[in-house]
RNA sequence: GUGGGUGUAGCUCAGCCGGUUAGAGCACCAGGUUGUGGCCCUGGUGGCCGGGGGUUCGAAUCCCCUCACUCACCCCA
């Protein structure tokens, strides 16, 4: 190692390197498949906004907006901010490329990373992957139950155990202000009960002051007014309505009136999915109503429901219940010397254009050494070639899983390959 | 932004009441006679002991500062 400078990856960011990636890629598969038999369709959306899109959407109250994005002044003097979210730019996109135009509902997904400039510690980074949907046009519960159907198939599709569903409603803009209000009257005379976290909420979120861990506050709070008792009608008939829906399709869920989003567009139906054994960062992946937004980004009155997962907390349950495998070559080709190493290139070349995995063995090394590179990255077959082989048109063949071995003519080569592979 | 914990080889760690060239296991590479892996044996690559300063004849070891990582609060996927 010379003097030179080391580079680290920034606070926050991560290398995902193998055997990681191949856990990342059958997920992501699954999610694909998933949403492709709901109907939904991938859309590929810029990293890089107009600040805007964000500020306006999660609002400029939060904490997100607030401190955590990644804004700067590009070169063109416009504020602009990576992502730290997905729904944002969906539906900016959905109404400057007039998609409403589609056939109604409109489904799409998408994946790629998000940033906030947060602490990091477990389960969460500044670079962070979701995948995420979002349903268009569609007001009936029926879409809620199918989102939360399809999200409940993928987690199961993935293997993951040990998780729940947590739904609410958190009303509209007929609703919510009362219920807003009553809490506000609610916790009026207990400042003195409340942890210094909650005081702040009290002005800012009175909502959040619900789901705060602390032992006072879980105290202050037995007796607040609940949201499911304020809703409106329609509000309480769609909420009704979605439980109804999830029963049919035994999709088991829990109703927690005091889960709280931390985004400033929901309305009506939220949920979260929770795992133990991810640390305080349990949930798994949130979503959403939202029936105000696209209408708020200048687009027509349209209803809208999704959700994102996080993919780094998938990935980390996945990986304490499984051991990371490497995926293996089917073929090591072993050569001995210059003719037979390059005999070996062109065998390789041939077998790969059937599709299989092939490594091709340091010639100049001895037969020991290429079988135990062999061995150690598991090669199912090993073929060998060598002076002998090359004069009578032959290969040795061995499997190295239960060390049978034999000789085959080298123009047999294809046919023997299909039957061990 | 606020707290706690930890920093010695790629990984897991020992050494740390100061004392000659800083260790182990695993991993990686090679070899153990002519062309056969796993086990075993041998050898090799790899660390200015996170960085800087101080105390001392002498610091991985003691003191101070700093940085990084990590967990938690906050917030959230």
């Amino acid at each position: 190692m010379s003097g030179a400078q080391q580079y680290k990856t920034l606070k926050g960011m991560q290398d995902i390197l193998p055997p990681d990636t191949f856990l990342w890629q059958s997920v992501e598969q699954t999610a694909r498949s998933i949403f492709s038999v709901f109907g939904f369709q991938e859309i590929r959306l810029p990293v890089l906004e107009s600040t805007g899109v964000f500020s306006r959407s999660i609002g400029e109250q939060t904490d997100i907006v607030e401190k955590e994005m990644y804004t700067f002044t590009d070169k063109g003097g416009r504020s602009v901010s990576l992502r730290p979210e997905g729904t944002a730019s969906v539906v900016r996109s959905y109404v400057e490329n007039n998609l409403h135009n589609l056939p109604s509902p409109q489904k799409f997904y998408y994946s790629g990373p998000m940033f906030r400039y947060e602490r990091p510690q477990s389960g969460r980074f500044r670079q962070f992957y979701q995948i995420g949907v979002e349903a268009f046009a569609d007001p009936h519960p029926r879409m809620d139950a199918e989102v939360i159907l399809m999200l409940e198939r993928f987690l199961s599709g993935i293997g993951l155990q040990g998780i729940s569903f947590q739904i609410n409603s958190i009303g509209c803009e007929q609703c919510r202000p009362g219920y807003r209000d009553a809490l506000l009257s609610f916790f009026s005379g207990k400042a003195d009960q409340l942890c210094p976290d909650c005081l702040r909420r009290y002005d800012r979120n009175p909502l959040r002051i619900l789901d705060c861990k602390s032992a006072k506050c879980i105290a202050a709070r037995s007796g607040a007014p609940r949201i499911t008792d304020h809703l409106c009608d329609d509000c309480r008939q769609h909420f009704g309505k979605l439980q109804e829906l999830l029963n049919m399709l035994h999709v088991a869920f829990t109703v927690n009136p005091e889960m709280v989003r931390g985004l400033d567009y929901y309305t009506r139906t939220t949920f979260e999915v929770t795992s133990q054994g991810l640390g305080s960062q349990n949930a798994v992946a949130a979503g959403g109503r939202y029936n105000r937004l696209v209408r708020e980004f200048g687009g027509p009155d349209t209803p809208a429901i999704g959700f994102a997962v996080g993919m780094e907390r998938v990935i980390g349950l996945l990986k304490q219940s499984a051991a990371q495998e490497w995926p293996a070559p089917a073929v090591f080709i072993a050569a001995r010397g210059e003719p037979a190493g390059t005999e070996a290139l062109s065998l390789a070349g041939r077998l790969r254009d059937r599709g299989l995995w092939v490594e091709v063995g340091d010639a100049e090394n001895s037969l020991k050494s290429q079988l135990r590179r062999a061995d150690r990255i598991s090669a199912r077959h090993v073929f060998i070639i060598g002076d002998e082989e090359l004069k009578s048109g032959q290969l040795r063949w061995k499997n190295l899983h239960d060390a049978s071995q034999g000789v085959i003519m080298m123009t047999e080569i294809e046919e023997f390959i299909s039957g061990i592979c």
